[in-house]
DNA sequence: CTGAAAGCGCTTACAG
DNA sequence: CTGAAAGCGCTTACAG
């Protein structure tokens, strides 16, 4: 009852061979300018569209990208999920968005992702086991971890470059006259804590300045609660590098709230330069990440793996800049 | 190359026939325990996936819910995406995500979801022209506008009830001594704008109590931008109601900055209940969308639908509730 | 309950 | 350049 019209009703309008129909809408196949005129016009007058099951079904390759996601609440990622959509629907490409509730991508996500057979996948923020990946490499589907790195070299993954970004955090707060500093960690299972971290503290170090860290988990929550604890109990650093904005705004709002003046008192740096970073109720200074270019990368290198699968692993770091606002 | 298991390959294994290990992965299928048994341990050990392309191509439905979505920059919206993707994931049914740039649902995406025959369309915050509506229809794809309304009545339609959120919320104001008050609408073309006005507006003519309305666009820097403007030129009103909270944010910083005092020199009243508004720097008071239970509704609909296609249209109020902070 | 067979709507060698 | 035909991996009447 639905997909009424296939290439046969088009072929019988037309008055030519299905094949020729198929050839009409297959990219790459040869059809006369006669042909290809007289199916057009009947495809159109029946609103013909080649159904894409059956074409999945025979090419054994699909246009959809699998993109797995677990962080909204993050404005960083909605913004990731925009540019990855449209860069994609470009590309001709329809994006499969599958929410993992889960640190590790879970097996019944594989699952979907198998089922769908899809083109590439782009994991944002969560990692995944080795017996997955196994799946993905026999099944020579293209992952791309986008904004995280795993242990383990097979992968491609797509970053900032986020250990020279905390080198270059650290020496900009040095020349700002911090004289101590503390360090507010995101999750510190994602690469991306550990990275941002150890740039920071490699050149504190190096200029023997005092460095403290706070653990806490990429949210604002996190951000605020924490902040709060050192309020109570710990000496004001003269700066904070907070692991990412959302935090780092949790963060400025109980110093705030705690009376503390900024950027006189302590100063606070934050990283990705999210929306609403630039908010006037913010003016966080911050390190921005660099999406547009993250994303072109992956798409380029997730066209390529599609046009001729390689499985290329390789960790492609893409300069961010800072942003000076006024809470440093 | 690729999906190398078939059932074929299952049936070998277990020595029977692929028609028997087709009814073991299709629900509502009848296979005694024992070859059952049997070609559950042969799939298990070969890896064995059905086909998902395969299946839909013979059975002509899909396990696809297509979500059109715009304003990602709305946390509101990822909340709901969020959402929507754990309650279909739930019930075995996949998430194709089409963003769409423009007020009005593109040709484009739409082609895209014909082309993958979703078996249900969610479209948060885009229009649609009437004859896309037809090709939904034509092909019995039911659909679903959240948080929209459409002029016309020949959708099914999920909203929270914003006449009479608009109505309550004057009376809350009132209540609160204010005694002249302004509107700022989100986007105009929306019923979602219109509608809290309309409720809103109602209350106020009723107990003669002055209005204005200003118009602004449902995002942050609109709310901050039309708050300036009226604090250069305008007698400060007693309450504001902002059309959204992603906008009252806006409103309330300009506020701020210009050194006006919240609650005390004018109050601001937020819609949605968006994170941020708990968050410390704002304790925005707003009317919280029951997403849950909108939610809830929207998948039954859909789960109806595609169970029997009736293509009734409706519109579904859900009520929200008054969330009191600390800018009232 | 089970198997052989038709058929979903396409792509793609293979002839002509 | 074009058509007839095989086949992708399933579901589903139809017999037995």
């Amino acid at each position: 009852m639905k997909q009424a019209i296939t290439a046969k009703d088009v072929a019988k309008l037309a008055g030519v061979s299905q094949s020729s129909v198929s050839r009409v809408f297959f990219d790459g196949a040869k059809v006369s300018e006669k042909t290809r005129a007289k199916i057009m016009a009947a495809a159109e007058q029946l609103g013909y569209r080649p159904n894409e099951f059956a074409r999945s079904l025979i090419t054994n390759r699909t246009r959809i990208i699998g993109m797995v996601m677990k962080g909204v609440q993050n404005p960083f990622y909605p913004q990731v999920l925009k540019q990855f959509a449209t860069a994609f629907k470009e590309e001709g490409y329809s994006i499969l968005y599958v929410h993992t509730n889960n640190d590790e991508i879970e097996a019944e996500d594989v699952e979907t992702l198998l089922n769908y057979n899809v083109a590439g996948v782009i994991i944002t923020d969560a990692a995944m086991a080795s017996t997955v990946e196994k799946q993905f490499e026999v099944n020579k589907i293209p992952v791309v971890f986008f904004n995280r790195k795993l242990n383990t070299d097979e992968f491609y993954s797509v970053c900032c470059n986020n250990v020279d970004a905390g080198r270059k955090i650290a020496e900009f707060l040095i020349n700002k006259g911090a004289t101590d500093m503390a360090y507010i960690t995101g999750d510190e299972k994602t690469s991306t804590s550990r990275e941002r971290q150890r740039g920071f503290q490699e050149i504190l170090d190096q200029r023997k300045i005092a460095y403290r860290q706070f653990a806490s988990d990429y949210t604002y929550n996190g951000g605020y609660q924490t902040a709060m604890q050192i309020i109570g109990k710990e000496s004001l650093p003269a700066a904070f590098f907070v692991a990412n904005d959302i935090m780092a705004l949790g963060v400025l709002d109980a110093l705030k709230n705690s009376g503390i003046k900024i950027p006189e008192d302590t100063k606070v740096i934050g990283f990705d330069n999210i929306d609403m970073a630039s908010w006037p109720a913010y003016q966080l200074t911050t390190w921005e990440q660099p999406i547009e270019k993250m994303v072109e990368t992956t798409v380029a290198y997730l066209l390529n793996e599609i046009a001729e699968y390689t499985g290329l692993a390789e960790v492609v770091e893409v300069d961010g800049s800072l942003i000076e606002r006024f809470t440093t």
